[in-house]
DNA sequence: CGCGACGTTGATTTGCCTCAACGATTGTGG
DNA sequence: CCACAATCGTTGAGGCAAATCAACGTCGCG
């Protein structure tokens, strides 16, 4: 695996010696995991956090119906995690599978807590890293209240161009709070138009 | 004012001096805001936070329609500010206004920096807050997509129960994210089946 | 090959919105 | 202190966006 990757993703935030790298490096897991594969499931408490280095990750959580509905994707160099699980130490209400062959590093709660005490300014990244998952999390609440179908699909095309290509059209669908159906409806309906 | 408020907060998560209280303190500017001022307009660009004493603040944007969408309601002991707009320095896309007459105190960007510096324990307390912020937007996420306008009304009444009766009927709608007619009519309903 | 997951399309239903009219309450200026 | 406007909540008739249900074609894969 290329762990250099999330070597970099810290290099846009903070700077690292050799050293700091090399030891940080040795406090993550790696780990592979095949699509369909679970990191978390629901009931269980999370007590790390993943980092994706390949493939693409997805958090949802599954109502009374059985549909799931998708809080984050996470393609490569993003974090993923129920952080309400790590911070409370209660079971996770969410799932966290990969939606295709993955390689992840794992962090777990402690070593983050050692690396912290150790690399100070590992408090700067996550601190960074939780104030934009914030503001992107209170955006979409906005979104979610203002826009409608078809411009929250609009609003995630250009938001994760990448994806929409690479991952099948009903998680799409799941992410944006639609049924595949109409979602197919709509994409036929916008092709129109041109 | 009563600014034992504050600090009686700041001890749930936090021991702090007298001295150290003190010095808090010093770096808060106390407003009066009566029922609809404004704490922050959209495009300004926003460089500090509020705490409330007394009243109740709001953070709501306005759509291309004219109609508001409530992000945060801040009653007493709550922490509200535009943080898209304190993190990047740009224009705040959110407007943040007073239900009723109230009493704030104000950090400023450069103060809280400084309060970091002074004092570390309080780069713990804000962490905590903002943990549990994220926790509560993403969960408000979810809830929107998976909750029918009924559940997310009686959701609304047992997390904030004492919102229910202090403010407008129409401010819970457009939190909830339904129009005021309609929420008007599903408690109807909901007396009904009583 | 045959099965399961996915996407599409159509007919129908429904949850919520729109528009309009009407009391009740609040607040405000004369 | 009253008159009046403004704001709010309620109710009803009608409309629309999105869901539901069902059928069908396609593709990848064991």
């Amino acid at each position: 695996m290329d762990h250099s990757i999330i070597i970099q993703h810290t290099q846009k935030f903070i700077q690292l010696t050799a050293e700091e790298q090399a030891y940080f490096l040795s406090l993550l897991q790696e780990k592979r995991l095949n699509r369909k594969a679970f990191f978390l499931r629901e009931n269980e408490v999370c007590n790390s956090v993943a980092f994706v280095l390949s493939g693409c990750l997805r958090a949802y959580s599954v109502d009374e119906q059985g549909f799931e509905h998708i809080l984050q994707f996470a393609p490569q160099n993003w974090w993923i995690t129920d952080m309400f699980s790590v911070l409370s130490g209660k079971p996770a209400h969410l799932n966290i599978d990969a939606l295709e062959d993955s390689e992840i590093l794992i962090l777990g709660k402690k070593e983050q807590e050692q690396l912290y005490l150790d690399v100070p300014k590992f408090e700067r990244y996550f601190r960074i890293l939780i104030e934009n998952s914030t503001v992107a999390s209170r955006q979409r609440v906005l979104d979610n209240l203002e826009l409608s179908a078809k411009e929250r699909y609009a609003k995630f095309c250009s938001t994760y161009p990448t994806l929409i290509n690479t991952i099948p059209q009903k998680q799409v669908a799941a992410y944006i709070g639609v049924t595949p159906e109409f979602l197919s409806k709509m994409k036929a309906e916008y092709l129109r138009e041109l």
